[in-house]
DNA sequence: TTGTAAGCGTTATCAC
DNA sequence: GTGATAACGCTTACAA
């Protein structure tokens, strides 16, 4: 920086402000600054800056999954919104794991990025209330049960109840779900299901699973062991939905003629015409632009009450869904 | 970090030893500054960690595009390296754009990271250049034509050949190319392709395309507005094979009966059995890591000639490819 | 093994 | 618009 202002002619504290974008300083000064700058390679060190001025600008985001597009179009989202905001986001890979999460979390607390912004996160309420104690955060994507913390979802029972009645109103009764274990949006969706059945006068049946498509065929395999056969699938999600697929389509069981499927998230993976998997929409962009103002506002006002955004989820038809075989 | 002394009553620099667990600490003080840290909720600060120490211990990661799920796999190898040496990964999305690419270095080179990753670059040699002289750099999986930037790819010129072999060797002799366009991979598959044809006698077509579905649809209408039908077709990756079998369903076209498909990447869609693409293999997990540890190896020794691996692709049979329809 | 003191590259304040 | 000077929170010789 010192070489700059020398060459440029200028102090330091002008350099300081021509890089800052200050609109107090001459637009020839600011020239010859941005010149000499260049020329010289110079790159401003964010470390000193974020330091000196105890603000960085930045936005952390903990993705649980980069395997699951649901989560990738979510980024999109959440990087459109910061962009506006002028914050730049630093993205850590939660790799479906508790543990890597909460490591990421420290990571971001450590370079004390102004904010975190969880999607699809694994941990429990408390670990997340922990985590808004230590930074300013929001959760997406993650299910209802966090009372204290800012969060930003579509309502999962809801979604689940959507898949029901579709269902239903086809003729099923027998409707299993495979369930999506620990993960956060699980226990919303399975609740839904439950209640949905329960409410439809008929007996929920909630296969454990998981979240991605080798979770999905194991528990199709135990499905066809149990000898229990169903009419219907409710799914976690669609890589679930896609891994029962693939098993099903192993098995010689025909969807939907001898079995209807629904996924959920309606990643471009359902669009697939080949799978053109019916499930439920979520509205991901927009829930990632909100994840992002909900948490600058909170950046600004940490005192402020909680945020709770629950969006609406949709049923998208498309294939896999059909009255059951007679 | 005061704090964390006095109420430890040692002096700072020991804590500091103690944070960065160095041996020279006798066990006794370590407990209690590790003791007096937890109690006070004290976080060391990264941004003056680095500053001070001039090191980041960070490796900058720019993925072109997370929504292709060949780039979210290939982090995980970049991941695992990574986590093996004791380094961090900060990702930053490229968003299938010179422009923001340029900004994420921009980035990554202000935070003073060790060194960058770049996935699936879309920036041309020159500029690949520039970025290598302003911090460590390597490319994984974007072509080979960068000669004095250290590089890890496959082989695509061989994949494409392995390709046009597999389907010469059914029988067809009118194959076309969906081409990836400005994407790094692209030219080197684009020229193995012209070059396996007519290696084979046959006339090489390239049909301008992309690197996603929506992209191939476009181009597969022009192919049937041509009204000059081929019985095969090669294209750029899984996503354009995946949105070209779409769109030749809604045709009614069927494959691998009337014509033949082969994808690039083996990505998990190309294994969906719905899809049962025939593809070319990447190793990612083996890229990934190689581009860390050549990565390491480029930050140790900046002088030390270029390294440039490249691995061999191999062709994954599936369902789309047959004889030519007689 | 522990303590001291000089940086690291910025920002921020304030008087000029 | 400038220049000096004090943070920012840590590391790192070097000394003890």
């Amino acid at each position: 920086m010192d070489d700059v202002a020398s060459e440029a002619g200028v102090s330091r504290a002008l350099v300081s402000l021509v890089m800052r974008d200050s609109p107090k300083v001459s637009e020839r000064r600011r020239q010859a600054v941005l010149e000499a700058a260049d020329s010289l390679g110079y790159r401003p060190n964010i470390l000193a800056r974020n330091l000196a001025s105890r603000r960085t600008q930045t936005l952390g985001v903990i993705v649980n999954d980069l395997h699951n597009p649901f989560f990738s179009e979510l980024v999109e989202g959440i990087e459109r919104e910061a962009e506006s905001q002028n914050l730049r986001v630093l993205i850590l890979n939660g790799g479906r794991d508790v543990q890597r999460e909460q490591k990421a979390i420290e990571t971001f607390v450590q370079f004390r990025v102004d904010g975190v912004v969880l999607v699809g996160s694994l941990l429990d309420s408390r670990q997340l209330a922990a985590t808004a104690r230590l930074t300013p955060s929001v959760a997406v994507a993650s299910g209802w049960s966090h009372a204290d913390v800012d969060a930003v979802t579509t309502d999962d029972a809801r979604g689940a109840a959507l898949a029901i009645k579709h269902l239903v109103s086809l003729g099923h009764r027998k409707i299993v779900h495979l369930d999506g274990a620990q993960n956060g949006s699980a226990e919303g969706r399975r609740e839904g299901y439950i209640l949905a059945m329960e409410s439809h006068g008929l007996e929920p049946r909630v296969l454990p699973a998981g979240d991605d498509e080798d979770d999905a065929k194991v528990a199709i395999d135990r499905l066809v062991a149990s000898g229990d056969w169903p009419t219907a699938i409710f799914a976690f999600n669609d890589l679930v939905a896609a891994g029962a697929l693939d098993r099903l389509d192993d098995l010689g069981i025909e969807v939907p003629e001898h079995i209807s499927l629904i996924g959920y998230d309606n990643t471009f993976i359902a669009g697939l015409h080949r799978l053109s998997l019916t499930t439920i929409n979520q509205p991901r962009v927009r829930m990632g632009r909100l994840a992002v103002s909900t948490l600058t506002q909170r950046i600004e006002d940490a005192e402020g009450e909680t945020v709770q955004l629950r969006l609406e989820p949709e049923l998208v038809l498309r294939g896999t869904t059909a009255p059951p075989p007679s």
